[in-house]
RNA sequence: GUGGGCGUAGCUCAGUGGUAGAGCACCGCGUUGUGGCCGCGGCGGUCGUGGGUUCAAUCCCCAUCGUCCACCCCA
């Protein structure tokens, strides 16, 4: 016997029995997002690992840390993409798609960041994403958080969520802000945490995040970031809230919501969870207004959203609903001399009935051993095919799921019998 | 990267310094072509791995790997 190869740390399977809740995710978000006008688009795994120092941030734990980079055959730096907005604005900018303004495009996949796995949070995890370009006022703002509202609503869970909104104003607003943020927490630098100190020089905005209750009353009261913003960015913040209002969405802001990554500007939001631990953050995006043009394209404003997949699938998994959908029929082979019959009697529903969920036993069994399967696979019905059957051009049927009497049914009118009987 | 919990059959877990069990699952049987309930039987574990202590270790010690949770970070 050799030794048994595990899958990597962190890299988890995604097993049968939870595929359903995933196949029902991708497919619910994907209506939805085309319901908006979206359109897929599809974008490597691999990247030059240019493209995510540049646009992420050289001081974020993703870019010090956190990313698979390694050297290809050719000797060129490449990384697995740790996020997919970068990949998308490279894309869009190499293909020339940002000619005209309001893309709207989204995105499903793998992303790996190398982290040490907890609730939540693995090596490999996958994220759904949507991304707008070209358009730079609150009404794409207000649209896009009610896209992922309704998404909430059609998916079940928006009880479980709340928004978090805040405004980290441009690019030079919160620069400024930043520096004001640094030179009055340095004042109070013995109030400060060991984590806080390390972040006071590389990201001291990040402070406002901290979870540490011992700093909770020093960040309350902390320059807000909120009151640095020019007339513009407050104006742009006032909107958004307004159509959010018209719309129902309820929203609170927070000024500690900072975001990890560089490129935000502006609007930023996060869908948040208490069900989770501590990992409760379902879904955040914001602005990205100056990433196109960081990236060699033009003045072209962004916003985006990314939705990690892991924590929805574990608040659907909370719900009672079950995902899977059972067969509909299993045939039986009394007569193993009748194998053949049988498979070609399969494929001949298939034909007719292309939506039939229909299993055919394999590899024999007696009639207990067929019929267990036959219960244990959940069908509704079963089929017997036995020498009994063949010889009157009949098949019995039997209900698996409820009392009704076996029935034997013709051969030539079997597609039309289950098309009317099962429909359900 | 830091800290803590846990690693015994496919799954959930008992257990003892003298090399192991239960429930569920799986397979078969309870007569001839009928599942679900029940009964009987069976398959299945180098007790994560490598060292050490000991006459003897699954149980004690060390290391290592994995896993879970939290910090950090973030979706």
């Amino acid at each position: 016997m050799s030794e048994k190869i595990q899958s990597l740390r962190g890299m988890p399977d995604i097993l049968p029995l939870d595929a359903p809740v995933w196949q029902y995710l991708e497919r619910t978000a994907a209506a939805v997002l085309s319901s908006y006008g979206y359109a897929y688009l599809g974008t490597p795994l691999l990247e030059s690992t240019a493209l995510f120092t540049r646009s992420i941030g050289a001081a974020t734990d993703i870019i010090e840390k956190e990313m698979y980079t390694f050297a290809d055959r050719n000797n060129e730096s490449v990384s697995l993409r740790p996020e997919g907005t970068a990949s998308v604005v490279r894309a869009m900018l190499q293909h020339g798609l940002l000619q005209t303004p309001g893309q709207k495009v989204w995105y499903q996949g793998p992303m790996f960041r190398y982290e040490k796995p907890q609730r939540g949070r693995s090596r490999q995890f996958h994220q759904i994403g949507a991304e707008v370009f070209g358009l730079a006022g609150p009404d794409i703002d207000a649209e896009l958080l009610a896209m992922s509202a309704r998404l909430w609503e059609v998916l079940g869970i928006s009880g479980n969520l709340r928004l978090e909104i805040n405004s980290l104003g441009s690019a030079t607003e919160r620069q400024r802000y930043r520096q004001h943020l640094h030179d009055w927490l340095a004042l109070h630098k013995a109030e400060l945490d060991d984590d806080s100190l390390r972040r006071l020089e590389t990201n001291p905005m990040r402070i406002l995040d901290s979870k540490n209750p011992d700093m909770q009353a020093l960040i309350g009261a902390a320059p807000k970031l909120f009151d640095h913003l020019g007339d513009t960015s407050r104006e742009h913040f006032d909107q958004l809230m307004a159509i959010l209002d018209c719309m129902n969405i309820s929203w609170q802001h927070n000024h500690r919501l900072v975001r990890g990554l560089d490129y935000y500007t502006h609007t930023v939001f996060e869908w948040v969870t208490d069900d989770l631990g501590a990992q409760g953050t379902v879904c955040a995006g914001g602005r990205y207004d100056g990433l196109v043009e960081l990236h060699g394209g033009a003045a072209i404003p962004g916003i985006g959203f990314a939705m990690g997949q892991e924590r929805l699938v574990a608040l659907l998994q909370q719900l009672p609903q079950d995902f899977a959908r059972q067969p509909d029929v299993y045939l039986i082979i009394a007569d193993q001399s009748l194998q053949q019959q049988a498979i070609v009697l399969a494929e001949q529903l298939r034909d007719q009935l292309p939506e039939l969920r229909l299993l055919t036993n394999m590899g024999g069994g007696s009639m207990r051993a067929q019929f267990k399967r036959a219960d244990r696979s959940k069908a509704q019905i079963a089929l017997v095919l036995g020498a009994d059957e063949w010889a009157t051009d009949q098949i019995t049927v039997k209900w698996l799921r409820n009392q009704q009497d076996q029935v034997a049914v013709s051969l030539q009118e079997l597609g039309k019998w289950l098309q009317q009987n099962l429909n359900s």
